[in-house]
DNA sequence: AGGTAATCGAGACGGTACGTCCGGTCTTAGA
DNA sequence: TCTAAGACCGGACGTACCGTCTCGATTACCT
């Protein structure tokens, strides 16, 4: 029985790979997203356009590859100091300051897109990028549970987007500015919500 | 000082404009965004592509029109039945609904891809369209904060985002169902936070 | 029974008619044919497009009537000296030495092509322009049969045209220099033609 | 040395070239030049407009092409009888007979705009096109100068000019009529100014 | 002298083609 | 077989002009 075999993972180019997907974000850092084309990656990484075409359905696969390895590369873990106030500080405080920065958020604002117009890849971005995230959120949200640290009745799936909500709202719509006390507000907006005074 | 000058307004297309809105709109609905082009909106409200470009910057502008024209058809107002959590339902209800049709949310999703490619876009997209509506909601909120039904130490901008946030965190990442149960949770979650117990 | 009636010329603008001609002209001189359009000779006239439209049909005809104005402006006579050759000399180099001036052929340039593209022009361009001249020399040799200058079976309008055809292919089609050597020669070899001898 | 490299010749598709020189002439024949667009040479022949673009520099330089092939295709050599009338006879009839036909002389005619719009082009008009003709009848006439029966002081460039200006220039102004009769004719009067009396 | 009809400058309009860019596929040569 | 390179077909881009049309504002005639 012949595979229907597209083409042979054994036989690709590491070397192409990773150069695609520097290329790709490097470009995104340099130009944005409306000159960053396939044809423009290829040229960039030295490569053809087809070895992109074998490996990625289009310019938003490569781009959540590109986030996928370096999501990867750092700790997707959340910190437990037993305060979960504190461990939301520590988690929401870094991701409002790379949204902030108009050079770091370039691919997510690029991968925010493709999200929008195309229904796989988005499918393919929560759960490869955005649900190891939300899980560990989710995970130390039960054991602040579990510490009475936060109400019992409260939907966790909804209290992570509680948290991420708001910011990517005003990332996305520039309703005002990402810093670090906006960051720690939602999260003590959140707490609110979960059923736990302020200190 | 020279004027910029550029076209005479005053002799601008009435008609022309209304069926490029309108084109614009019902060719979203039908083929989606990334068929959304300047020559078919052209075509299908039977205009020159020039008088397109002469009164608009590209199609993100298009769409904004054609949404604030809409926009300014209903009524931007909030309800006020006494009742906070009664006001929000009638008007996040209806939000969630529209996001939950693919064909009505068509637009929203052409304005956010929009929105994250085009820095000025965004902030008219932002005052247009968004601010209206926020604002009509944080007013209804100071007047529950008054009411002593929102603790006075809210942050009502912080506020809004917080019951907009999530809704389209849910929509564009598709991290869950976008049901009236979920746009009723919502504003539970919210009104918690802002120091209202659950009825 | 109401005449058709076009524009009536009796109010016509001398002043944008001289503006629009001279205009034209000016412009092929400058930039050439490609660059000839009716807007920018409305733009270069001040005038309104509607104005050249009202009365002429097309840039063929503007660049007609200008050259016409130009050629009334000139004697259309033919000298007689009462020596062929020496007549005919008299004739033909200053016209090859028009031709031969990319600035002062630029219209008869520009004229050709339209010719070579609308028959009814061409007819135009013949009656108008052309005419008047080869009739002249036509004239003129007639008289040089008369006085047995020239075979009496020679055939006059071919003979203008072994005159005229030489120098306008060869300007066309850049085989060879316009010097006024060279118009003598065309002289001479036509002469040769009509039975005279070299003197 | 940068070489200026643009496209590789050795991977150009035959296959395209030829449906575009084809799509041309017939287009040209069909419906005249001022309807050649590249956009429809590019439909008729099934081909993308960058292939075009790619390898000529615009619709004179695709006519230019076709006809060089067509011209390629046919014998440019000159008959010699050892009568230089009968040969000439030979070589006008039907050079006249084309540019009779308005549909054979849309080429011609398309060509010879190209070529007084376009200086370059010019000189490769002459030069691929006219002068392989120009200079067969040259070397016939200089054998039937060799065997006395053209004057040995004619100046042979000049010679042919006079054979063929007569002939364009009566095809260009429409000054009369393009008939068999009139070639015969030209080649009289031509070889009469040869110094060959008619028979 | 005032009314009125046509021309005028200006330029928006519906269109067509331009020449460029890029998408996604296919072909070739080399490793 | 995969790769780099890049030609290919297709189609949208944004621009330039076409020839028509709609505006006031002159302008010249005609009561």
């Amino acid at each position: 029985m012949p595979s229907p075999s597209g083409p042979d993972p054994t036989r690709r180019s590491e070397r192409s790979r990773r150069a695609i997907l520097t290329a790709a974000v490097e470009l995104l850092g340099e130009t944005g997203y409306n000159e960053l084309t396939i044809e423009a990656i290829a040229a960039r990484a030295g490569v053809g356009k087809q070895t992109i075409y074998r490996w990625w359905s289009g310019k938003g696969a490569v781009i959540l590859d590109a986030l996928s390895d370096a999501a990867l590369a750092v700790d997707a873990s959340m910190p437990d100091t037993g305060d979960i106030r504190t461990d939301l500080y520590a988690i929401i405080r870094p991701t409002v300051a790379e949204l902030a920065d108009p050079r770091l958020s370039a691919t997510s604002r690029a991968l925010s897109i493709e999200t929008l117009s195309d229904e796989a890849l988005a499918e393919q971005v929560r759960d490869r990028l955005l649900r190891p995230q939300l899980d560990a959120v989710k995970d130390r949200l039960r054991a602040a549970q579990l510490a009475d640290q936060v109400r019992a009745d409260v939907d966790l799936d909804q209290a992570v987007e509680l948290l991420f909500g708001p910011m990517y709202y005003r990332w996305m719509f520039r309703t005002g500015p990402l810093s670090q006390e906006y960051a720690d507000d939602v999260v003590d907006l959140a707490l609110a919500a979960f059923g736990i005074a302020r200190a």
